[in-house]
DNA sequence: AATAAAACTGACGGGTCAGTCATTATAAAA
DNA sequence: TTTTATAATGACTGACCCGTCAGTTTTATT
């Protein structure tokens, strides 16, 4: 008979994650230590230890959190009926995300978990699975505009989902940096890059597309 | 009257970084001690500091370093008569340094870096003035590919300029963590990228040039 | 109210590491 | 050969930090 339900212990637990997010952003993982996570978190020395094994574990619970979140974008661009206004949806939608101040923690501390995959196996897994979870939702919107004609049968999916991607990490870096990105402009070479993978059918899918530049709303702003 | 010339200081510094960089690139860092550079190089833990003032020190003049010679690549690409083949010029220069083996550790050491300017001030000037030299030298091409009307002139060549490197650096990030990246299809899409920009006379340019896929020697492997 | 099981606490131990400095080595000049 | 200014050395130190554990508090159950 434990003493806390499963519903106190998620929130400790996330009491403690959400602390250690703001350490890391500020600190960095290495120069944050396990008191300064006491002291913004509210919880003892002992208690970290608790739901934590180490430090690393946090790294790798904030990472995991992260690629949820992403996972729950790629579901939304799936359930798009046109694979190509799929594409558009999901790269506006992680555009949004480039720059919502709400993630901002968030963004610097992924910055740091891809330079410490590098050396932890365990972050290395995690980040690359969670990159892959990434890259096949990309991959099956473009096979899935191939069979309808709309994307070029010669694109290689693969090859245009690592690059799609990749340009996203970079920019995620820039901003990341406090670099002042211009989002619209980056975002209309984006559209570019899906406009040279279509067909000429597939181009007047693009152009009726409201995904970019919408009247109202501007996407990547 | 100085017991050595300033080439036997610089051979020694020179020394010391190449194990820096070495040892950085094994262990990360933060997890790289004093001790174990002391070791790689064979100076003594004394003289480490009295060619650097700081550990630091030596992530900073090997950020310097890697910019450095990215430098020279801009200028190279910059002595292309026709803009756009510069612009394909300076991709393929990039991409080529992607995977040399050579360069293994600099990628890895320079994706530490990238983590490490969101913390230092230092590491952060020295990380974005590098990024600035390369993207003054890409809108410098698209700028002049716009005055001799091969370049779309709604173009924003400093937004195009952030995504091709923001494209680089997902690319360095991805091959950094050992992923299969197939270096041909990111060329390719990059490719693309470029194509999507010209004006219609400028797609001849593009179609002329032998920078991609050339028949003896293919360029992104 | 008494009991006991689980949660929580925080001081502390064992270990690590960046940078220092008193000493020694080296080589150019006298 | 002697002198002297610079280079190199490596043992040392003071600070720091992760993770532990013996003891305390909390709360469901009896």
């Amino acid at each position: 008979m434990p003493k806390i339900s499963d519903a106190q212990r998620e929130t400790r637990r996330q009491q403690i994650l959400a602390a250690a997010l703001r350490c890391f952003s500020r600190d960095g993982f290495h120069n944050t230590t396990t008191a300064d996570i006491v002291r913004e978190s509210g919880v003892s020395q002992g208690t970290l230890y608790l739901y934590f094994t180490t430090k690393e574990d946090m790294v790798v619970a904030l990472a995991d959190d992260r690629h949820q979140s992403e996972a729950f974008l790629n579901a939304l661009a799936q359930s798009e009926q046109d694979p190509v206004r799929g594409l558009l949806t999901l790269i506006e939608l992680h555009g949004r995300g480039l720059t919502e101040p709400r993630r901002l923690d968030a963004r610097r501390v992924g910055v740091q978990g891809w330079a410490e995959s590098l050396r932890s196996p365990r972050i290395h897994a995690s980040v690359v699975g969670g990159m892959a979870l990434v890259r096949e939702a990309i991959g099956q919107l473009i096979q899935r505009g191939q069979r309808t004609g709309q994307i070029r049968p010669e694109v290689d999916p693969d090859g245009v989902a690592r690059t799609l991607i990749a340009t996203f990490q970079g920019l995620v870096l820039q901003v990341a940096w406090g670099e002042p990105v211009d989002l619209h402009a980056c975002g209309r070479t984006m559209r570019d890059m899906i406009g040279a993978l279509l067909t000429d059918a597939g181009k007047l899918t693009l152009a009726a597309s409201p995904a970019f530049d919408p009247p109202a709303e501007p996407s990547l702003d």
